[in-house]
DNA sequence: AAGTCGGGGTG
DNA sequence: CACCCAGACTT
């Protein structure tokens, strides 16, 4: 039995990898080159199309990334197109994908690039490292599939797959375990082939590999899985602990005109900093806890008297939060202004390609719908 | 080491 | 529901 943290080599040797490298990497390569999906990002020998697919991928699964993926470079096709773009446009096109913190670090670091790096993303480890948003994964994931370099990677899907593999035992997050799972990254990584050899693991990971219920059966590598003799791979990684979700109550007030191009509609940006930070949003007041805020606060925050009619309730579920929402429409005169300058009129039309988050998609959703009813 | 940060797919 | 996802960053 190794306990948890186990040094690499310790681990390697106590596996059914242990001399068997090569073949190894061959049962994984071949099963990729002849199963893997057809990706937009893949193959394009593009390092700036890696780098994008690879920070929309962040915690976000492939089918999902798959449209944005290819609004995106439509719209920024180059590093020089997205340095040059303005905030909002950047938030724009990620709308909807969610951790908008992603999308400020590409638009800062396509900034750098172009302005320390001649326009050209760096191609060592630890120049991508310098760059915001770049973090071990993704570095080394740009490193062997963008430029070919043996750099290993430990994501969610390499963790099980090794947790498996090799039956590395405990909180897959501990100092100690994330150690090993790196070095065996390292270790196992094809240097002749080091893109694809890191692309197999997370597609194994994704599509055989599967938390649930794994297809052992298919799984080109189970002849060297711990997991797999011992009839219960399914049993590793550890699962964490989750932290608890806390409650939010909030009222939003979706306040329209009739402008001289239609209907418009009240948004301004969230606070920097916190959740869903710069998107916009109708008017809205949110508080932690199960009391609901009231519609005055709402009013005070528009400097004006609202008169709104209550049109229904949903709710929003993030990692760590339920919040709940009560919307209230009002619709004011045609002459209506704010002197806040937070606030402003966005067309009924705009407002599906604007920079707002699906929580505001929602409500918008709401409004309209009990509109027509 | 723990918390923060979205949203959607899945059993 | 709960869990998970081609994580990074802050405290």
């Amino acid at each position: 039995m190794r306990g948890a943290g186990a040094g690499v080599s310790e681990v390697l040797a106590a596996s059914a990898v242990a001399g068997r490298v090569d073949a190894f990497q061959r049962a994984l390569l071949s099963w990729f080159w002849r199963e893997r999906r057809e990706l937009p990002w893949r193959g394009v020998g593009d390092p700036y199309a890696t780098w994008v697919s690879e920070i929309m991928l962040q915690q976000t699964q492939v089918v999902t990334v798959v449209d944005y993926f290819q609004r995106w470079m439509a719209r920024f096709p180059d590093v020089a197109a997205l340095a040059a773009a303005n905030e909002e446009e950047v938030l724009e096109q990620w709308s909807g994908l969610g951790y908008y913190r992603r999308a400020r670090f590409l638009h800062r670091a396509a900034k750098v690039i172009v302005e320390e790096h001649g326009g050209e993303l760096p191609s060592t480890l630890e120049g991508l490292r310098t760059l915001p948003g770049v973090g071990p994964y993704t570095a080394g994931a740009i490193a062997s599939i963008a430029f070919g370099l043996p750099a290993p990677i430990v994501d969610g899907n390499v963790i099980r797959v090794f947790a498996r593999l090799f039956a590395i035992e405990g909180d897959p997050r501990s100092t100690a375990n994330q150690k090993s799972f790196w070095g065996l990254a390292e270790a196992l990584v094809d240097p002749q082939n080091p893109g694809d050899f890191n692309e197999a693991l997370m597609e194994l990971g994704a599509r055989v590999c599967t938390p649930r219920s794994p297809a052992c059966l298919l799984c080109p590598v189970r002849e060297f899985c711990a997991g797999f003799a011992s009839g219960e791979p399914e049993a590793l990684p550890e699962v964490a602990r989750r932290s608890a979700v806390k409650p939010m109550r909030a009222v939003a007030v979706v306040v329209t005109r009739q402008g001289r191009r239609g209907k418009e509609l009240l948004v301004g940006p969230r606070d920097a900093g916190g959740l869903l930070a710069g998107m916009l949003e109708f008017p809205t007041v949110e508080r932690e806890g199960k009391r609901w805020p009231k519609l005055d606060e709402v009013a005070s925050l528009l400097g004006m008297k609202v008169v709104a009619e209550e049109v229904g309730e949903l709710t929003h579920v993030f990692s760590h939060r339920r919040l709940l929402t009560r919307i209230f429409a009002a619709e004011v005169g045609s002459e209506a202004t704010f002197a806040d300058e937070r606030w402003r009129w966005v067309p009924e039309r705009e407002l599906s390609q604007a920079a707002i988050s699906a929580l505001t998609r929602k409500i918008y959703e709401r409004s309209k719908q009990l509109e027509t009813t």
